[in-house]
This record gives C-alpha cells, sequence and structure tokens, in this order.
DNA sequence: TTACTTTTGTGCTTTAAAACATTGATGAAG
DNA sequence: CTTCATCAATGTTTTAAAGCACAAAAGTAA
C-alpha cells in the first residue's frame, strides 16, 4: 500500500464522463460506496476468465488491456488513461473478462459495485443512453482497428500507434515528447508486429527524422509525417 | 418492387430479439410506425457517410456490412440474417455510418425511426439493459475476431469463416450445405485474404475432404477437422 | 445464338514480415 | 562493484502471403 494521496472521487466528478448525467446524490451515493486499489507497474488488474464485479474506474496511473491470441501472443487492444474505465466489457455483457488488464505504471482505482451500476441503469435513463453511447462508438474504434490492424503494413500500424498512444497520453512539457513510456515489447503488441519489427520500424523512422528515440522517450518531431504514414498504411 | 409476401412483424415479435422486453402496447406502436423496405440482390442499404435516420432490421434476405480498408479493399465485419438488426451501432453512436450494407440476395428492412427507439430507451429501463448487452456482446465479438484475423495463419482464418458462417446461416436440409452463396472474392473480403488465395485454400480444404465444392456451394464435410484446423490458426 | 463481362481456377514471381541468432546496453540485486 | 537478467539493436534466413498473368468457366445481355 503506497502512502501517495490518491483523489479517488475524480472518477465520479469527470464532466466528460458517463457520470456527468448523474444527480449529486446519485454521484454521493457512489462515492460512499468506492472500494479503491493501489497497483505497482506490473500487477494485474484482472485476467483473462476472472469474473467481473463492478465497474472500474483508473483513477491514476496508467493501464494495457490485451488478449491472448494464437501461441500466447498478445495483442493489446485497449490502453486506459485517468480517469477512464477498464473491464466493463465483461460487465455488461455479463461474462466473465476475454482479457487481461495490466498496469504499466503504478496505478490506482475505484471499483463501483456491479448492483450499484445496475440499481442507476434502472432509476436513470440519461445514465442508460450514455452508456449506450460510449459502447457505440467504442465498437466504431474496434472496427476501425480490426481493418487497419488487418490491412496496413508495419510502417502505418507502427504511425498509426504513435499517433494513438500522442491522443491518448498527450505530450510532456517540451510538447514532443509521448507521455508514456511502453517497451518495445508493448509497442510492438500494440501495433500487430514482432518486437524486432518494431525495433527495426522505429529506427527507421528515427533516421528519417520523423521521431526521436531515447530509450524509452519517444520524441514525434514531424508529426504530419507521420500521420502521412498511418493514412498510406 | 416485388409481390412476395414478407412477414414485417417478425422483427418486432422475435422472442430473442431486444424487443423481446417490451409490453404489448409499445410493441404495437412500434408496428404502426414501420418503414419497410425491399432490395433486390447486390442493392445497398447504407453506405459509408450515410446517416442512419432509425434502427434497421432485417426482416427477410441476407445482408453483408463491410469497410472500406487501404487501396479500397474491403472488410466484412458482420454478415446479417433474419431476424437482426444492421446500422445500429451508428445510430447510438450519433455518427455517420462508417460502413457499408449490401444485400447479399433479396432482402426485406423494416425501419423503426429514431425518436420512437430513443423515446423507448427513456420509458424502458430493460430495453435499455438489452441494448447494453447487446452492444457490450458484439464489442467482445469484434475484439475477439481483431485477434484472430491479425494472427491466424490463411488456413485458421479461412476455417474459422467457414465456421462462423455455418453458426450464422445454419446448413440446408442435407445437414451439410452452408445456408448461404458467397462468392470467393465475398469469403476472401470475411477472411481478410485476397481471391486468389480464398480460392486456391478453398481447394486445399476440398482436396483434404474437409469441405465439399460445387460453384458456390460449399459443403462441410469435417467440421472437427475445420473447427480443428480454426484452432490451431 | 453470339458477344461480353464477371467469376473462378492455376501457376509463377516477388515481397513483406516472421523467425532465428547474436551482440551490446541497461538496470536491478546481491 | 560485480553478476545476472532483461531489454534493445541489428544482421541473416526462411516463409507465408500478396501480386501478377493468364486461361477456363459461368453468367448476362444484346
Amino acid at each position: 500500500m503506497q502512502q501517495k494521496t490518491i483523489n479517488f472521487e475524480n472518477c465520479i466528478d469527470n464532466q466528460k464522463s458517463v457520470f456527468a448525467v448523474l444527480t449529486p446524490e446519485e454521484k454521493e451515493n457512489i462515492k460512499r460506496h468506492l472500494i479503491c486499489n493501489l497497483y505497482k507497474k506490473g500487477e494485474i488488474i484482472f485476467k483473462e476468465g476472472d469474473k467481473p464485479n463492478g465497474l472500474i474506474c483508473l483513477s491514476d496511473g496508467k493501464v494495457k488491456v490485451f488478449k491472448e491470441g494464437v501461441g500466447g501472443r498478445e495483442q493489446i487492444i485497449r490502453m486506459a488513461k485517468p480517469v477512464g474505465f477498464i473491464g466493463y466489457r465483461a460487465l455488461f455483457a455479463e461474462e466473465i473478462h476475454h482479457a487481461t488488464a495490466v498496469a504499466i505504471e503504478d496505478s490506482a482505482t475505484c471499483l463501483i459495485e456491479k448492483e450499484i451500476v445496475y440499481q442507476l441503469l434502472r432509476s436513470n435513463p440519461d445514465f442508460s443512453l450514455s452508456i449506450i453511447k460510449a459502447f457505440a462508438t467504442e465498437l466504431g474504434f474496434s472496427l476501425d482497428r480490426t481493418v487497419t490492424l488487418t490491412q496496413k503494413h508495419i510502417r502505418g500500424r507502427l504511425a498509426e500507434s504513435l499517433v494513438f498512444l500522442k491522443d491518448t497520453y498527450g505530450f510532456e512539457a517540451d510538447n514532443a515528447t509521448l507521455k508514456v513510456y511502453l517497451s518495445r515489447e508493448d509497442i510492438a503488441n500494440l501495433s500487430n508486429m514482432t518486437t524486432s519489427n518494431a525495433i527495426r520500424t522505429l529506427s527507421a523512422f528515427a533516421s528519417e527524422g520523423v521521431i526521436g528515440i531515447d530509450g524509452r522517450k519517444i520524441k514525434i518531431i514531424d508529426l504530419a509525417k507521420l500521420e502521412r504514414i498511418s493514412d498510406l498504411g
């Protein structure tokens, strides 16, 4: 257990989340029942086969969610940031988890029990509507991704991943360095390629002046060119 | 316009659909407002960029839904059968369509206007819940598919597609012939491969005695073996 | 029918990406 | 500081799948 102070309530009060449509009373009720957890970098939050027992909100940190594929090869299907949710698909499908969530840096989560979530869905139509919209949007991303992961070539896929990481986590203060530090293997698993190819292609991008590399620090030097590589496929 | 008589109400009364939770009055109200359409084989029902104006139910026929990828290559993301819905993702995400739906045989659809759908979502929590569950399940399929399409080899992907077609459309009276007749190109677009490779691999399966081919008629001879090929990747 | 287009089937070539092997960094643990 | 382990980098080989070219078959329309 860490000593760091985390504002767990940020999950509920965030104006962009599905909770924005809740009444103050509903929010208070959730807050009273939050079950919060801390995870160290590398720790598993849930894994394939686990039964979901509530809606997990990532309050602080970063999390990768991946599926095991053929021969144990993992495909990263989501990168979560605060304040976002993880594991909700299995919860609402009433299935066991089909993916594994691992903290890629020290992280904090809050869990809202299943019963409370369903109670809200039944009592607040706006909440249901925002969940439906969130799922429909997410499904759109997933389908887009299926097409790009299968059709783009290595350079296109890697470029797309880098742009995706930028969009998700943004830049450090220098306005160029990606605010997320992944291993080459994770970058490969996100982009559907082998680790060697991720390394090779990152080097290629660096020597072309599109990005800068310093260990796990990746600096985007020419975003327009990176986007062009991504779009060309 | 065809003369064939279609029972359009099957969309609403189907016990397995999301409408099963509606009251008789709600169902009657929908039925009064149904907008029905007939499409000939090959006709477009909606295309990428169109604005959805309601929930489309496929009442009769078969429909493929695909996205245009790199270089215009199409990836089939859904195969719809009666009684199922198409185009609902864009509707609920409040986006334009990100995919195109084409009838692969003469088909009939009913459209439930957007306003009526949203009115139901607001008034009937069970309806919302079943929509949420449907989306969560669908997202699960999509994520599974992303992994198999990217990680399995050609034989595995094709075998998976054939099993998928069997699960979706079932068999003819002989209990072996797939009850759907796709071009080799469509089979390829479903399985993320080129047409030549689909043809080649189908021939290979046939000569191995796993399937039988007679034009577009595909007979599954050894389902267990086909599933094994699919699982091995 | 005939002509024309589309679809299917094959063989051959090329290429992108995986697999493998090895070495050099980097970093944590004793 | 040294040792061990993980991670990154790079070159080489192998292979799966795409690309291409062409011929045969099957639909489709005039």
